[in-house]
DNA sequence: ATCCATAATCAAATGGTGTTCGGTTTATTA
DNA sequence: TAATAAACCGAACACCATTTGATTATGGAT
């Protein structure tokens, strides 16, 4: 087939349909997004450098799709907002978590989320040299949830050899479940702590 | 080749060959395995059942080298030292993070070390239905902070978009580097919402 | 109006992956 | 001794990401 009279692809379609795959829960690749928009392989490479790039691009459509509205309230509220959202946004796409996860962020939208948190701690006091030390933690903690939430619902394997742990996975779990348990528990340890920080230079 | 006079293969050697190839930081996989091991994919195939009993053979070889020694002190310290030492591992092999995360774990080696764990909380005083919300949390730390070391040093792009991160990125490192700071700052947090927890229920 | 470089598609091939199947030989067991 | 199971290999399968070359349409320049 020729060069069409107009254009099928673009990098804005690509993207869509990556976030398109994810969001149906379909296996996620270059031949599967091709697939999705009729269209072969080779030829998103006339748009996209590879893999990467189209993960790259899904990111921001998921971004967007997710921006946390954290106005101008409390710093601490703020980047609480900002961790549940994301958590909803790993939550009901569990596939995006080992897509995500590893690879620096170059996408804007994307970038712009984490300007939003580092905005909060700047309100919230934190010195320039502690801002990116704070946002790693607030990185991992947001990635550590998401990968238990992309996890099988039994983390461990309950054994005659390892009865504590096998009496802690027999015992009865919380009404909230015990992802979404664990998971308010991390966050008020992360706000406490952030908090805790500020207060010992304050004292 | 017809069957060998002894057996080149057992699963102690696969699992051990696995561990040599992360340990060298070669690609990983099952052919790789093979080629480590001079035969072909398909003899795996009669004594593992594929790549992921494969991971969790590597699983147990590694939790075997990185025991934490907690042997009886404070609960909290003893929660502290298995994470240094799981750190550790992941710093020195990050080849192992999406190796292992994500996956049950099933591996006996590898649940004595949750195990140890869960036994330091319950030390604590920690309940039986606490305990698997304390251990999730602890393990999406882990993770979360493995996870970090994974990534490329520069996880985040600078960009005129993003004036606050840009500037944070730009700040002076601590002498201990962005990562083991971060690490510690998390531990902290950790250790004392879980002091936290306890205390409340205390009072 | 024509020419030409560029852009956009496809078809086909490359080298990789994990996995399965069939054949051959050896070891073990009855 | 005969039958069965175990352990290897070779070859194939279906997938993957990526590259190359050919074909044709578009848009800008002469």
């Amino acid at each position: 087939m020729p060069r069409p009279r107009t254009p099928l692809l673009s990098t804005d379609r690509i993207g869509d349909a990556a976030m398109e795959l994810v969001d149906a829960g379909r296996p996620f690749g270059v031949n599967a997004v091709a697939r999705h928009l009729g269209v072969t392989p080779s030829s998103l490479y006339h748009h996209v450098s590879g893999l990467d790039e189209i993960v790259e691009l899904m990111r921001g459509r998921f971004a967007e799709r997710y921006a946390p509205r954290m106005a101008e309230g409390d710093w601490d509220h703020a980047v609480a907002e900002a961790l549940r959202v994301q958590r909803r946004m790993y939550g009901e796409h569990p596939l995006l978590v080992p897509l995500l996860s590893g690879k620096t962020v170059v996408d804007r939208r994307s970038l712009l989320w984490y300007e939003q948190i580092a905005a909060a701690l700047v309100r919230g006091g934190f010195r320039d040299d502690e801002l990116v030390i704070a946002l790693s933690v607030i990185d991992a903690f947001a990635f550590g949830f998401g990968l238990d939430l992309a996890s099988p619902a039994e983390a461990w394997t309950a054994t005659d050899d390892v009865p504590v742990l096998s009496r802690a996975l027999a015992a009865p779990l919380p009404p909230r479940g015990r992802r979404d348990e664990a998971f308010e528990w991390g966050l008020r340890m992360l706000l406490d702590g952030l908090r805790a920080r500020l207060a010992d230079r304050a004292g």
